[in-house]
DNA sequence: ACGACACATTCCCTTATGGGTATATGATGA
DNA sequence: TCATCATATACCCATAAGGGAATGTGTCGT
């Protein structure tokens, strides 16, 4: 098996920077495509793609407003992504990863061996 | 070009799935891979590989332990998902998604154009 | 109806994925 | 030293990616 579609969900479609630095476009408000085109120095069949996927995804959404297409930002399924980080929160916010360290240096003085990887 | 590695970042290595459920039992505490292999229902090979992954993003640390390799999960790589996130959580935390379809259908009514930069 | 414009779709190509299976490496115990 | 356990690596394979370039589709102005 391959890997998984970048449409399967918006884990994979936003592991793609070209198209997250769409999503932080469209946050400032809806924009034609020619204009993530420009602002993003890529090519405008790139650029659609990329809206495909987000599509796919339903982290955007379009309205036709005549001969362009208006995108507009659905920030509703990164909400999986954030919920499923929320449980590692404490883990970099608070010293939980200092205590970690403590811990494990502890461990290898008095148990042995020191392979860190 | 094809899609970026999967141990080009975090946002990479995180879209895949199994390795979402490896970091969540990580989190419950440093486990060796034998016990993850059993959990996961995986073959050994692809578990090895896919922490190998989330080593090359430093998303886990190992230590050794006789023959064992006990993995630990180190989140920090994770706020940079995070910090990413946190710019759209308003999104859908309260009712802003609401709000920008009114005042879009206020500016469509109004204006016409719904240029906002 | 026609040409310009704004996007979307298609095809080609290179590259890496993730699972399956076989094998190599490293530590342990007899 | 040898067999065994615990992991890691190497290979093979099918799949899809993302960029480049060309073309299709729908809209507007004249």
């Amino acid at each position: 098996m391959a890997r998984a579609a970048t449409t399967t969900d918006a884990f994979n479609a936003v592991a793609e920077p070209r198209r997250r630095q769409i999503l932080d476009l469209l946050a400032a408000g809806e924009r034609p495509v020619g204009e993530l085109v420009t602002r993003l120095g890529l090519a405008q069949p790139q650029v659609s793609k990329h809206l495909k996927v987000l599509r796919e995804v339903d982290l955007v959404h379009v309205r036709d407003e005549g001969r362009q297409r208006m995108y507009r930002l659905n920030a509703g399924p990164l909400k999986g992504i954030h919920d499923w980080l929320v449980k590692y929160e404490q883990s970099w916010n608070e010293r939980f990863d200092l205590m970690d360290a403590v811990i494990e240096e502890l461990k290898e003085a008095e148990e042995r061996d020191g392979r860190d990887d």
